[in-house]
DNA sequence: TGACCTGAGCTTTTT
DNA sequence: GCTCAGGTCA
């Protein structure tokens, strides 16, 4: 029974033998934290802890699939079974589903995907007929995410004078409306969006200590995985139910913290202690995954970032071979570089594609090395992008099913009632809408009764909206007695979705048929697999629980031999032997929307950390001259984080290429100035602004890019930057340079901005934008 | 009502 | 260079 413990070190068996109590685990990356999360779970119960009473909480479902596998071989699939193990959402999903009725919810809602909460967001501003150019839906929407992480309600939005006026001063004031209407809309149709399945819980458990205490009683102990990545909302969730036994297991590693966009807040990692009585502090430091060179290398990146845990991650593999930096003219000399040289290893080291894996900052570099894989006819498979479950004709069916079971779900009402086209269009649609609002009813349910009010449309649209009722209706029935693969095949046959897509004869309209026939080949297999299950039977119900919190990441069919597309994010917890980073550019990685502070770039650092992490083997750094951006060709230069290695580190295949610019400055005092903004100003044209006369116009053209890059001592008159220079940054405005000290690294200049007072700044490398 | 066209925005990362 | 929302026209 115990022998599995012996396949841990010293290190890693002490946090799985501390039965009680809590614990943080800091694990370094490849030092096998999932190891010591399984093992201690079989420890738990091999001590006689009820399985019903663990709960484990990871990020992704894959992570918890594995987990669950695993510790079914050790203690044997029927004890498994009973532990409470998923992400967060998927866990606090089914919570929500039990309890819903206390919250006013039905247990039936849907779950609102970032799509659908756009689509709403959109419909509400132009319903409120605000400016959609100054009240963009995607900028809303992560506004109303940001707030629902960080527990900010409506009421509380509106009880906050700082909100309201940070909104104000982003020119739009009608923000918190657009919030609260947002809100009502979603309640009213029965559905929680992502962020809600969090923001609920913790208001599940505040307003009803019944409710809190039952679910404290029942997880006696509490495991969560990748700590680094909670939010403000998750924390206080795992705070609230770990709270009367303190049993709580805590895993991360900071040095891995790469989702703060997303609400992540690195400080409930770096605060742990302060939150439980009697914390243990374990450290796993030895990494088993990489050779001394990747793991060296990857310290030597993470000691630029300040603010980190004290830890030093060792291992005990071979040296292994330096990380290669190799430089094209063109990203597609680039994917072309790459496919050739996976060939090429693959043929002399006798690998299987499956080996390799290239990652990426942003999904839009797949498709150089998608082109160039292709004419290599090497197999690959992208993760990430846009999901299967994100297809039209994927969605579309979701749609109804979402329907059957949840009639009041506008959006997907919305998304089918016309389609096929049926004859109700988007004037019929905009009445039943105006009517639900009258009557503040779900239009659903407006449509049912159309005899009793008066909705000014023919009869023959009449019929047309009561066919539909009926049709939904008759599914409602079928579903009682079939399961979801059943009323999936009734449902696309019944609608005229099949029909629909075999008159188009496309190759692309052959390809959706294909996903509507691996939809529902998914849905019978999924079927089978519930139906093992003790507390479960296939429904449709089942189903779409499931595919809403799916990602691509799940259906991963495991055995096939491609080689591996997806950004770093995506690549977090994956383990490759050969792993390229390509587009190791400025501006791309790190990408040039996080260079703006500090906090931005050490995240950027941390997420470059995890992209070097992930090699076992072999590590590739590429980057290229020139690269289709939007369509256009714009030069690039290498990253910097190429050069925050140690050379000696490193085996450059081709000299890197001359760094024209450094970044402008770096700033340790003014964090909170946006340095990317700061730039010499440029004169508009025809006469200039109240800022700079003729004079220091003239003074401004004389002024030149800094050339070198070898030598990091000039200072400040090197780079032509005198005092009475203008510069304009775009927070405060036009400035004059009125002193300048230093030399070197150390320059700092007070500038006097026109309206922003003197404000004193670190010039570090100065870069000059080119005055025309 | 539906097919077709146009222009804007996009490419930071996702449960 | 691509996608999608929104507008125009038959």
């Amino acid at each position: 029974m115990q022998e599995y413990l012996e396949q841990l070190n010293d290190a890693q068996l002490a946090p799985v033998l501390q039965k009680d109590g809590a614990m943080i685990v800091i694990a370094g990356a490849g030092s096998g934290k999932t190891r010591v999360l399984t093992y201690r779970i079989a420890y738990l119960m091999s001590q006689g802890v009820d399985s019903f009473s663990i709960l484990a909480l990871t990020f992704t479902n894959k992570a918890a699939r594995e987990m669950k596998k695993r510790i079914s071989q050790i203690v044997g699939s029927s004890e498994a079974k009973n532990l409470w193990m998923g992400t967060f959402h998927s866990v606090f999903a089914k919570i929500l589903r039990f309890e819903a009725e206390r919250l006013g919810y039905p247990s039936n809602f849907t779950i609102y995907d970032t799509q659908d909460s756009q689509s709403v967001i959109r419909a509400t501003i132009k319903e409120m007929q605000l400016d959609k150019d100054i009240y963009k839906y995607k900028q809303v929407y992560s506004r109303i995410s940001s707030y629902k992480n960080s527990l900010i309600t409506v009421k509380a939005y509106f009880a906050n004078p700082e909100l309201m006026e940070a909104d104000a001063m982003a020119k739009m004031p009608r923000l918190g409306d657009i919030y609260k209407n947002y809100v009502d809309r979603c309640f009213k149709a029965g559905a929680m969006d992502f962020d809600d399945l969090l923001l609920k819980t913790n208001e599940l458990l505040t307003r009803f200590p019944d409710v809190l205490a039952k679910y404290q009683n029942r997880f006696r102990y509490i495991l969560v995985d990748e700590y680094q990545d909670t939010n403000h909302s998750q924390y206080l969730i795992v705070r609230a139910l770990s709270d009367r036994f303190q049993n709580i297991c805590v895993v991360g590693d900071d040095a891995q913290s790469i989702y703060a966009f997303r609400g992540a807040n690195i400080n409930n990692i770096l605060n742990f202690q302060k939150d439980y009585e009697d914390v243990r502090v374990y450290r796993l430091e030895q990494n088993y995954r990489s050779t001394k060179n990747i793991v060296n290398a990857a310290n030597s990146i993470i000691e630029k970032n300040k603010n980190r845990l004290d830890k030093v991650v060792w291992t005990a593999n071979d040296e292994g071979n330096k990380i290669k930096v190799n430089r094209t003219m063109t990203d597609g000399d680039e994917g072309r570089f790459v496919a050739s040289s996976i060939f090429e290893t693959m043929m002399n080291h006798q690998l299987k594609y499956d080996d390799f894996a290239i990652l990426y900052r942003t999904n839009a570099q797949s498709r150089a090395m998608e082109d160039a894989l292709r004419k290599k006819d090497i197999p690959y498979r992208i993760y990430g992008g846009l999901s299967f479950y994100q297809r039209k004709e994927i969605k579309d069916v979701i749609a109804y099913l979402r329907l059957i079971l949840n009639p009041k779900d506008e959006e997907a009402l919305k998304r089918v009632i016309n389609y096929p086209a049926r004859g109700i269009g988007d004037t019929t649609l905009e009445k039943l809408i105006v009517a639900a609002n009258h009557y503040n009813r779900p239009v659903f349910e407006v449509m049912q009764n159309l005899d009793k009010i008066d909705l000014k449309v023919n009869s023959g649209t009449k019929t047309k909206l009561q066919d539909f009722v009926t049709m939904i209706q008759s599914f409602q029935v079928l579903n009682q007695n079939y399961n979801a693969f059943e009323i999936a095949e009734h449902v696309t046959k019944k609608t005229g979705l099949l029909t629909e897509l075999k008159k188009d004869g496309t190759p692309e309209g052959i390809a959706r048929i294909e996903n509507l026939e691996e939809l529902l080949n998914g849905m019978r297999d999924f079927v089978e697999e519930q139906k093992e299950l003790a507390d479960a039977t296939g429904a449709l119900s089942e189903f779409l629980e499931d595919v809403a919190l799916a990602t691509d990441m799940d259906n991963d069919k495991g055995d096939d031999n491609k080689v591996a597309l997806m950004t770093v994010h995506l690549a977090k917890g994956l383990e490759f032997p050969y792993v390229y980073i390509v587009g190791m550019e400025e501006d791309l990685f790190p990408s040039a929307m996080s260079m703006n502070t500090r906090a931005e770039l050490e995240e950027e650092r941390r997420l470059f950390y995890v992209a070097i992490t992930r090699a076992e083997k072999q590590a590739f750094l590429t980057y290229a001259q020139t690269r289709y951006r939007w369509g256009k060709l714009i030069d690039a230069e290498p990253s910097r984080f190429i050069e925050e290695i140690d050379d000696s580190y490193l085996e450059y295949l081709t000299p890197i290429t001359e760094h024209k610019y450094k970044p402008l400055i770096d700033s340790d005092i003014f964090d909170d100035i946006d340095k990317s903004k700061l730039r010499l100003r440029k004169p508009s044209a025809g006469t200039p602004p109240k800022g700079p006369t003729e004079a220091q116009l003239q003074k401004l053209r004389r002024l030149k890019p800094v050339t070198s890059s070898t030598d990091k001592n000039f200072s400040a008159e090197d780079a032509n930057l005198s005092v009475g220079s203008m510069v304009e940054h775009v927070r405060f405005g036009i400035g004059k340079i009125v002193k300048i000290e230093g030399v070197g690294a150390d320059t700092k200049a007070e500038i006097n901005f026109e309206n922003g007072g003197l404000k004193k700044l670190l010039l570090r490398f100065a870069k000059l934008s080119v005055i025309e």
